[in-house]
DNA sequence: CGACTAATTGATTTGCTTCAAATATCGTGG
DNA sequence: CCACGATATTTGAAGCAAATCAATTAGTCG
């Protein structure tokens, strides 16, 4: 079911997107159509060019948003200069909604790391949504829950393991959420740098690049400038999981 | 206001315990004293003697508990065997809850680390408090939405910082939420190991070892057997902030 | 007092960052 | 269409922070 809707004010040209992909969200799944069209009609469909910031690390959060096409990375820059990527947000996916639900700023950039579309609501229709349609509620509470387990889990990780193994967890769960099957793997279907990578694994670009360098001598990976296929999931779980491969 | 009720059947003895320090967990904040009553009668109150091990990690996530004294540390076991100790959990804080709500098994183990006294719910009782009052269902949304907030501000300091960092912060955590002022400085106010602190920090009691007595010799804090006490708060800070102090 | 747990301290090794420079790839405008 | 600037990646060498290895010492408790 396509339809097409008018975004914010400014923007004259009507944007197409498929109103399924926001049944895909942790947020919205599971509501019947009419539902969906009162959420969708609540916010503001707007297009990303690559590079747009959405909203910056600080501001007030007084916007919740969800993609439904492209793209957007959540990078946090911290005190000493130094960024981590957070993560990576796919179509269906929601960001800033859990400052804009607490009142709170931004605790990071989003920016959009391909050309992509995007909904958002302002707070007092997120909670007028909330108040009208009560299992919104409770699935955003699951949602914080699942990132909540998701990164504790990830924690312990970070610290005490070996920068290889911290990177193959990192490609891997990429090629989880972004995996694109080709005929000769898994490719992560976004242009990713070494540096990004490095932010994501707590790590440095060179040593990314060699590690990357030697995962595709051993034909576990394929990587180019900004492009990464994964050719053996079986060897880079493995190395995943014990940190030997 | 102080009351004292009987624990689960086993238990014969009454325990008393304070029903304010309910007041203080961020889930039942704000309730009026009646409703307060029902969400204690709906739980049982429990002593846990130092050592005690109230779920493990793997466990089906059937119980939510609160502290309603002393000390529990919440500790997760890596596939490779090591440990990492997520979170200190002291009187009014809960756990566990957010596996429950969510039908998960727990992602760590629950140990006491004093002799402590904590109430605990089963599921169908938590979601009956929820139903009935929604308030609460909120306020553990918020609360799951802090703890998103804080863990995903601790992810980039972790990988980037030096160890020395790290074991400050860890300090000052603990010093914010389990300091108790004496003569000398804040003493973290229950018994901690070196080990405990590398497991929090990602680092060795080795290092941790040292690192203390070269802060001790500095006079930023004092350390003993399982003791720890800042000296001067000021340049503990000043170190975890810029790495140098 | 002895058995255990916790902490210290030295020596060695190593994984990774840092420094430094070269090379490759892409987009763009003349 | 090709040259040029900007961006991305590679690769070598050196330095260092922190883990590991290896004992020893200090508290604590029954």
């Amino acid at each position: 079911m396509a339809v097409t809707l008018v975004g914010p004010p400014k923007r004259a040209m009507p944007i197409a997107f498929d109103i399924e992909i926001l049944r895909r969200s942790e947020m919205f799944a599971g509501l019947d159509a009419e539902i969906l069209q009162g959420v969708v009609a609540a916010g503001s469909v707007r297009r990303l060019s690559a590079g747009t910031r959405v909203f910056a690390q600080g501001d007030p959060g007084v916007t919740g948003h969800s993609l439904l096409e492209g793209r957007v990375k959540i990078v946090q820059t911290r005190a000493d200069g130094g960024q981590s990527v957070l993560r990576f947000i796919g179509p269906g996916e929601m960001y800033g909604t859990v400052a804009a639900l607490m009142n709170q700023a931004f605790p990071a950039d989003a920016v959009a790391v391909v050309d992509s579309v995007e909904i958002w609501w302002t707070i007092p229709a997120l909670r007028q949504l909330i108040r009208h349609h009560p299992e919104i509620g409770l699935r955003s509470t699951a949602a914080a829950g699942t990132r909540l387990m998701d990164l504790q889990g990830r924690m312990g990780e970070l610290t005490n393991e070996r920068v290889e193994q911290r990177i193959a967890r990192t490609l891997l769960r990429l090629m989880e959420k972004a995996g694109r099957p080709t005929g000769d793997g898994i490719e992560i279907d976004f242009p990713i740098t070494r540096q990004d990578l490095a932010e994501m694994a707590g790590s440095t670009l060179h040593t990314v690049s060699r590690t990357l360098a030697a995962l595709d001598q051993r034909g576990v990976t394929g990587s180019a400038r900004r492009r990464i296929i994964v050719r053996d999931p079986r060897a880079l779980s493995q190395l995943a999981q014990t940190g030997v491969g």
